[in-house]
DNA sequence: CTACAAGTTAGAGTGAACTCTAAGTCAAGC
DNA sequence: GCTTGACTTAGAGTTCACTCTAACTTGTAG
């Protein structure tokens, strides 16, 4: 079991940031009988995939969504569907993002590629 | 030479949003004598230079910057060297980017994968 | 000439995601 | 027992990039 300032030196994110997304109900440590915040191997490993996500932009409120489902899911309600939906709309955007990302790279390269020949006779567009 | 309004339907992006960039010193139309915007073609695939590098996230003081060193470019003081620093200095961002998309990718890829199985004995960690 | 669409401005407001503050509690080592 | 440092909270503040408002002026078609 991790303390907060275990798993921000893990995750190498602030405290503030990890209990803030509690505060977003997007984490869930148990807590020592004084209040001191645990997190256990599970918890991480959710922490790491929610990085993740945030890293490519998926929206804290679509994060939570994704948890609400999960924790809603029993026997009599299976929720998987729903989550597959949304991992595969994310999925759909984290493509979108390479394909704009692909283009830039390109486009960068190409006006780097000027800069360096440097050549007086190019006519620079800014 | 463009109105805003069709600036605007060109790149589709807010005439608000443009103005904004004027006033962050991003774009400099010329003005009709009643004070009216008007872009030329290099503005507009300025613009295009622009969105297409916000899409990518560098932050509006790094175009600035950009755009200042152009504007101060002369005989006796070439900014190209520096304009060239820059735009490295993104390419390399955007690399990051792309490797974290990548493997974000490939992660909700195999989540994915795991949903749609829906095998019982699949242990779920959210 | 009039209507009205489209332009102008300064500056206020918004939303997302943190980021920090202040005031306090608690656990461990000396 | 005392100090130190890590933890707790509610809530305020910050940053970024827009986004909008209100009051006004200008261009154009009928």
């Amino acid at each position: 079991m991790y303390t907060i300032s275990e798993i921000s030196r893990l995750t190498e994110t602030t405290a503030h940031t990890i209990r803030y997304y509690e505060k977003e109900g997007l984490l869930f440590p148990t807590r020592t009988t004084s209040g001191v915040r645990r997190y256990d191997e599970t918890q991480l490993t959710w922490l790491r995939f929610v990085l993740r996500l945030r890293a490519t932009h998926m929206p804290i409120d679509q994060i939570r969504e994704y948890v609400k489902l999960f924790l809603a899911s029993s026997e009599t309600h299976d929720t998987s569907l729903e989550r597959l939906r949304l991992l595969e709309a994310h999925q759909e955007n984290v493509r979108r993002q390479l394909a704009e990302l692909v283009r830039t790279e390109q486009m960068i390269t190409e006006k780097i590629a000027v800069y360096q020949q440097l050549h007086p006779a190019v006519k620079e567009t800014f």
